[in-house]
DNA sequence: CAAGCACTAGACAATAGTGTCCATTGGTGC
DNA sequence: GCACCAATGGACACTATTGTCTAGTGCTTG
């Protein structure tokens, strides 16, 4: 009943006393741990008992929440459907002047971790390939997502088959760019984007579009 | 003492009787089954119970090859490097006539399963990136690995920081097409080689290049 | 303030997996 | 044909994890 006011132990809190006071856990709170569990740890290592200990509750209260773990991993794949998918797709959707312009949009769909964890794409990548009824789920997202990037390249000019090689290449890359879990100094990344962006599209990107990028990734940190 | 003659059980085959007579098992036994488990089925689904059953021999038996799991863990892993790291900087050593060429080189290295076993790459990387000192080994092995690539490109007269770009696109791009482990008929990839070259490197692709790959492409028949 | 309800603790049973120990087998070399 | 030794089987002890059941506890609402 009493909602959760304060943070409970995340990863980085390792001390005990994760709960203040009478509150109780939430659903959320149970969401919020397994999914950064799932994402830094991996599937393997998202156990009720790991769950329960980190919250400072006994184990069996998570089953009056969750059917049993496969119902939670449900949960969590359904979270990200909802919203690393719709966060692409929105992203293609948006206009822009040029297609230069347009591929830092998708980009820029990466960069904040509040519209798109990117940890959370690999980690339900990783462990949903394994199911075969996950498996379909995820499928379908993925072929949302290229559709949405080759629409994308259609709407500036590109003939289909052009458009449907550019969206690969750009998709592909992005997901190999996550399976390395590259992490480099933001300079190095951004010093890279003009450079990209000639070679790919062949069109040489106003200057202003680098710097109104550099700034929006520099406001949120992370990607690409 | 007595060699394997035989296959033994694979995975097409659920039927008990794995051995024929008297034969034993032997390190490569327990070492080919691991790895078709890891790739088909991941390293959670890598257990010795299993391995044994599958095996017909006695669990205990393969404490005799190995320390332990993670011991039998650890010769994959340096199985993976040995293997699919060097056939990546091999032929991207290759000799080639143009970038184009070059470029099919580093995609004829993943078309047969004998040279790089694209499976094995990506559970591997599912595997390790989890824990840190095998990471290390990883991260190294991409690092030689995207490298390779771009001393490929700055052999054809790229300078440094676009042979840079174009290398890390190739790279992410193959590691993502693995990542989402497209199955899809021959005939399309093939059809989009031409396209994807003539966008990539901003040369048109002789048409021979695209026919011996193809034909290289359809002996072996796998990727890319 | 009392009853109801949301939520939790703790005990219990069941299962699956790891690693160790020791006795046993069956080929090989002498 | 005997002794050795690589290789195996089977029993044992241990730990981790899941899921169920029941008896609470303490807000909240009437």
């Amino acid at each position: 009943m009493t909602k959760r006011t304060t943070p409970i132990l995340n990863r980085n809190d390792p001390e005990k006393e994760p709960l203040v006071g009478n509150v109780k856990v939430t659903r959320e709170d149970w969401l919020n741990l397994a999914r950064d569990i799932l994402v830094h740890e991996g599937v393997a290592e998202l156990k009720i008992m790991s769950l329960s200990d980190r919250l400072g509750v006994s184990r069996s209260s998570f089953y009056w929440y969750f059917r049993n773990r496969v119902d939670l991993l449900a949960a969590l794949l359904t979270e990200w459907e909802a919203r690393n998918t719709r966060t692409i797709v929105n992203y293609c959707a948006l206009p822009a002047e040029d297609i230069n312009a347009a591929v830092c949009n998708f980009f820029r769909c990466f960069i904040d971790p509040a519209l798109f964890d990117r940890g959370l794409d690999f980690a339900v990548r990783e462990w949903a390939r394994r199911d075969v009824s996950l498996r379909s789920r995820m499928d379908a997202a993925d072929s949302e997502r290229l559709r949405s990037v080759t629409d994308m390249f259609e709407r500036y000019g590109y003939p289909a088959d052009e458009a449907d090689v550019r969206a690969r290449i750009l998709y592909f890359m992005q997901l190999g760019y996550h399976a390395l879990e590259v992490r480099e100094p933001m300079e190095l990344r951004m010093g890279r984007l003009a450079g990209f962006l000639k070679g790919f599209t062949g069109q040489v990107p106003r200057p202003e579009l680098i710097t109104e990028f550099n700034a929006f990734a520099h406001t949120v940190g992370n990607e690409p």
